[in-house]
DNA sequence: GCGTTACATATTTTT
DNA sequence: TATGTAACGC
């Protein structure tokens, strides 16, 4: 296969960009992941480089995934030599392996978000700070934030008050790590870079390895991740990374798309290639996509193009409410189901914020129309999934606290925080660890008489976890990680414990379940508890099982990133949503929100509908809404329906005559509408394109009028009486 | 130690 | 609205 007949000449020109820095600054739809995956073939069959000096960075495992399995069928089994993944999966591998260095076991267990809030708030406790003035949330972003600059704790200069709290937390927070053998998501980065600092000698190694680096979604970067980077690849200087900073929304996370200024002039002379065609959008989005983000100014100009002919006009809309704002987009799917012009999950419905997910849901259920909504609660989160794995996590490493709090009074065995508060206090005293308390407690109610904290039941109940917790470890050593799991739910009644006989029980049961199917595909694998728990803890979802059925997809716009359907809504198209009023402070953080929309609208193919309603209600209050200013950019002749306008009067009138009868729960939307509509079934009507017809059904939809008209010539359609200029005949 | 009730709280979340 | 935590009582 000739691999460069396949691709445009930009893209040619990216692939074969053998020596030196590259940039190539690609569009969304430009076929980014296919100059990525081509080069690397590229490098292996017409270069001559060995796979094993490739290393490909992505953030996601799904990107990770997808790459290997495109340069599988481009390569063969010798893309089994690549490296092919996630920055923190390609740094908890060197870590196992050197984080010896840094005083770690390679037994190191990896926090997650939800351990290292729960690290913090015992530290918060501890420094008897108050949880409701300094949230663990918030602290923990700070600290998050130093590390992914690079700052340790002894370098912290707090700027503020509540950088002083962050600044000592940190330190505790990092030692507490260091006590459990455990690293956060962070402390992955950041040690890897403190590795290659302060060990020239492993550093050259790695350099050796390394002769190519590649990395996707480079505007993603952390300052540690650049780093890194920088180090790997500063000597022989082919790095090669692909970027578009329009779709940057990960700055609060520490992203910084300043990453490529840099990039630019720390390798000079880098080659600088635009992917500008799109093969993704009709004209007509992409115009509309580039009307938004042009307004941004922190940015270089690209202008994306396609021939894709001019297609559809985007469809702006109204609605009422949220409800009513579930009733169109499911109207719309179901109409446009039904006259053949697509599946159902070709349609995506993309949101700001989680919360709107549920007017959408009630208004999908209502209808009938089954959905798939994309990451919720995601599997690795699950409360089941978090105890089972944390059983295995103190099998493997029996210093990791988070987990043994987690899981020594669960289910309950009569360890509530008194006992435990002692236990902990009392192995302080002894200057010792908590299992080693437990020995010594041990010990000593054998010798019968000796001296201890504990009541008897206390003590009773201490040892039965110790002597539980013995036994699982023995069976560690012999069985993997399916059959210990299994153990591990039998020796702790687990399943009596979640299976209470709610519905919500039995649900919690089937994942555990499910966890035991994944762990079982390790069995064989040398290691495979080591390897599981790898897995789980650096994989937050379970491969999305089969594909499942043909529904639309509901997400927000940020998980919407890198992925594509014909039609797209995006809902909340309001001030306050989309922006966000949480980011409205700053020029920044609105040019994110941008960005945010923009990414939103470049996943479109064919279709797209912007939807806004006139109220909205969030924390159970109904306010009414302002079109979002984004709409406004949009010019007015890509647009299917009225330009919202701030103009307040005839809103206001509107307001009346919806308001009074719009309210109310659980009714179906579009019922009882305040007045007639002014076509009724039976009437005959001309509409310019379609020609004549007879109306099927009106009715009242938001502000405007649903009508379906069987056309004579053209069949059955769903209009909306204020844009189809139908006229009644007769 | 564990279940109940009042009260504050509220984006986005690749790993 | 709905969720999670703190305080309270058994």
């Amino acid at each position: 296969m000739d691999l460069l007949a396949q691709l445009n000449a930009s893209q040619r020109e990216a692939v074969t960009w053998v020596d030196g820095p590259a940039l190539v600054l690609a569009g969304p739809g430009s076929g980014k992941t296919r100059v990525l995956t081509y080069r690397v073939a590229y490098l292996v069959r017409e270069c001559g480089v060995s796979p094993r000096r490739i290393v490909a960075v992505t953030f996601t495992n799904k990107a990770a995934r997808e790459m290997k399995e495109r340069l599988l069928r481009l390569l063969g089994p010798q893309c089994e030599a690549l490296t092919v993944g996630t920055f923190h999966a390609i740094c908890a591998r060197i870590l196992r392996r050197e984080g010896g260095l840094l005083g770690f076991a390679p037994s190191f267990t990896i926090y997650d978000r939800d351990d290292q809030l729960a690290v913090v708030k015992r530290i918060l406790k501890e420094m008897n700070f108050d949880e409701k003035l300094y949230r663990p949330g918030a602290v923990h972003a700070l600290i998050s934030k130093a590390k992914n600059e690079l700052v340790s704790p002894e370098d912290y200069r707090p700027g503020s008050y509540r950088e002083e709290i962050a600044a000592r937390v940190y330190a505790r927070y990092q030692q507490a790590l260091r006590e459990s053998n455990a690293l956060d998501f962070d402390d992955l980065l950041m040690y890897v870079v403190k590795v290659f600092q302060n060990h020239p000698d492993v550093l050259l190694r790695y350099r050796q390895q390394y002769s190519h680096v590649l990395v996707d979604e480079f505007q993603d970067t952390n300052v540690a991740q650049y780093v890194l980077l920088k180090l790997l690849a500063e000597e022989h200087r082919n790095l090669f990374v692909v970027a578009d900073e329009d779709q940057s929304i990960y700055s609060w996370r520490g992203a910084d798309f300043r990453n490529i200024q840099r990039f630019r002039e720390d390798f000079h002379g880098a080659r600088t290639i635009l992917l500008e065609r799109n093969y993704r959008s009709t004209q007509t989005i992409l115009e509309a996509a580039n009307a938004v983000i042009s307004h941004n100014i922190h940015r270089t100009p690209k202008t994306l193009f396609t021939d894709r002919g001019g297609g559809i006009p985007v469809i702006v809309h109204e609605a009422y409410d949220e409800q009513e704002e579930g009733q169109f987009v499911l109207n719309e799917i179901q109409r446009r189901v039904a006259d053949g012009e697509c599946r159902p999950g070709d349609c995506a419905v993309m949101y700001r914020t989680n919360a709107q997910s549920r007017a959408i849901e009630e208004a999908f259920l209502r209808g009938g129309q089954p959905y798939k909504l994309v990451g919720a609660t995601r599997f690795y989160e699950r409360r089941e999934i978090k105890d089972s794995i944390a059983y295995l996590r103190i099998l493997y490493n029996p210093a990791d606290a988070v987990s043994l709090n987690r899981v020594i009074n669960t289910p309950p065995r009569g360890l509530g925080d008194k006992t435990l508060g002692t236990l902990f206090s009392w192995a302080t005293e002894l200057g010792c660890s908590g299992w080693d308390a437990l020995h010594i407690l041990r010990d000593k109610a054998q010798d019968d008489g000796e001296e201890h904290p504990f009541g008897a039941r206390a003590a009773a109940a201490l040892l039965r976890f110790l002597h539980l917790w013995e036994e699982l470890v023995e069976a560690s050593e012999t069985t993997d990680a399916a059959a210990l799991l299994q153990q591990v739910l039998e020796a702790t009644g687990y399943e009596g414990y979640l299976r209470d006989g709610t519905e919500e029980g039995e649900d919690r049961w089937n994942n555990v379940m499910e966890l035991l199917a994944v762990a079982a595909q390790y069995s064989g694998v040398p290691n495979s508890l080591a390897v599981f728990l790898e897995e789980v803890a650096l994989v937050s979802d379970v491969d999305d099982l089969g594909e499942q059925p043909d529904a639309p997809v509901l997400l927000t716009l940020h998980m919407a990133k890198g992925l594509e359907f014909p039609v797209v809504f995006i809902v909340g198209m309001e001030e306050g949503i989309l922006p966000h009023s949480r980011s409205s402070t700053s020029a920044e953080e609105l040019e994110e929100e941008r960005r945010l929309c923009y990414v939103g609208i470049t996943r479109a193919k064919d279709t797209l509908y912007l939807v806004h309603t006139f109220r909205r209600s969030s924390y159970g209050r109904s306010e009414p809404s302002e079109p979002s200013r984004f709409l406004r950019d949009i010019p007015s002749r890509l647009l299917h329906g009225h330009r919202p306008q701030a103009a307040a009067k005839p809103r206001a009138a509107r307001r009346l005559s919806s308001a009074s009868t719009r309210r109310g729960p659980q009714r179906p939307a579009a019922a009882n509408p305040p007045q007639e509509p002014a076509f009724q079934a039976g009437d005959r009507v001309v509409h310019p394109k379609f020609g004549e017809g007879t109306v099927k059904e009106s009715k009242l939809l938001g502000d405007d009028e649903q009508v379906t008209v069987e056309f004579a010539e053209k069949g059955k359609k769903m209009l909306l009486a204020r844009f189809a200029k139908l006229e009644k005949v007769r």
